[in-house]
DNA sequence: TTTT
DNA sequence: TTTT
């Protein structure tokens, strides 16, 4: 894609660790979250804090420094191409989901800053995905 | 929003005429879609084409102008937040959407032209918002 | 301006405090640089670091936040706009020099954080300024 | 370079055809210029338009595609990085010029058209360049 | 002149 | 689910 006829760039926080996986034709994809937190002012003047909560995926190379660096709060930029698309979940549901799909990564801040706890890793997505 | 934030920029063009409302209290915001066109090569080498479609907002005086100078097919670039809603649908089921709400419209290639001024704040409404 | 046909927009760290001075007119506006830093491979196959120092100002309410919360080596992503000025200088040599006028500063990292409403018009002068 | 640490865009014209060359080692470069045209309310509320230039430099197959198919006048979509360079005029005056690497490449409007294929590396050459 |  |  030309980046500048579809990009989304975003500066935020990990809200976990990534999930890590490998497509059957053995390419690894990273998923996480990113939150980006905004303070407005709202109709009434009252000081307002927003978190939006962005889907992100990472492919590849990017999966594997996403996999090996980024942790649970990190503050990172990220920059990718905004994609959408369609599934069916598990009750036959047909739903639609927007990520972006990620082709730069920035780590920001000092180091790590959460201490990992021994794991109880949720999975944040119900689907299987093909590419 | 600091929109260096949160930031989707798109070039391409419209599907369809904007779709003009107004809120109770007034306010007025049009809805389109955009389409990014993208050409690659899949990996078996073949040259593909990929239609990605947007779904945009633009409030007050950006709503007005989309509604003035908007036509179907018409080039645009646009920059916007990404927002991510949740909205139950007549039959009941819980959806989400992904759309970008606009602060900046600029009209392309060929036609009447007329660059919206750009309103860096998003307005924020408290209000409930139909699909 | 309409930011998406005319943006800038960088990562990296203060190499100083920021200048702070007031034009004639009571207008505050400050003056710092950036260094963005790279690393690549050059055609030896040789890591090579590179940084490059951006000139850029800001004005009013962006050079009050500046002044009171930008700290030499303070990590920032900022957004602006890339301008080009001609000036005469001691010597009456005809200069010229780029920079980029701010609407956005979000401080990075840890430290004493602000973020900079953004303010989208980037205010326009009438007055020469000395360099 | 991470893009998003360096980035700059621009939506506007061309002032003149490109102007080709190729460096000793075979490289082809493209450079040209392009106005963004703003118009903003000065503080005597008058209407001003502002047009700022901008010098551009495109490597390799960029620049093959600047040359085949950038003319004067042509509206075009770039992106790319800021650099900063300083080099002696024929008078012995030593003088510094800022300006855009592409690494993307897209035209607007009218005409033919070819979409460069995004270069998300600069190339980085170790090689002098005259201006 | 910064930072990792 | 993050961060300040």
């Amino acid at each position: 894609m030309y980046a500048i006829k579809n990009k989304v760039q975003l500066i935020g926080n990990l809200g976990q660790f990534p999930d890590i996986r490998t497509t059957e034709t053995g390419k690894k994809l990273a998923r996480f979250s990113i939150a980006t937190n905004d303070t407005y002012r709202n109709s009434r003047g009252e000081r307002v804090r927003e978190t939006l909560w962005h889907a992100v995926i990472a492919w590849g190379k990017l999966a594997e420094i996403a996999e090996k660096y980024l942790t649970k709060g990190r503050e990172v930029a990220v920059a990718g191409k905004l994609v959408h698309r369609e599934y069916t979940d598990k009750s036959g549901i047909k739903r639609f989901v927007s990520e972006i799909v990620l082709n730069e990564l920035v780590m920001l801040g000092g180091g790590p800053r959460y201490e990992a706890e021994p794991t109880d890793e949720v999975e944040h997505f119900d689907t299987e995905m093909d590419n």
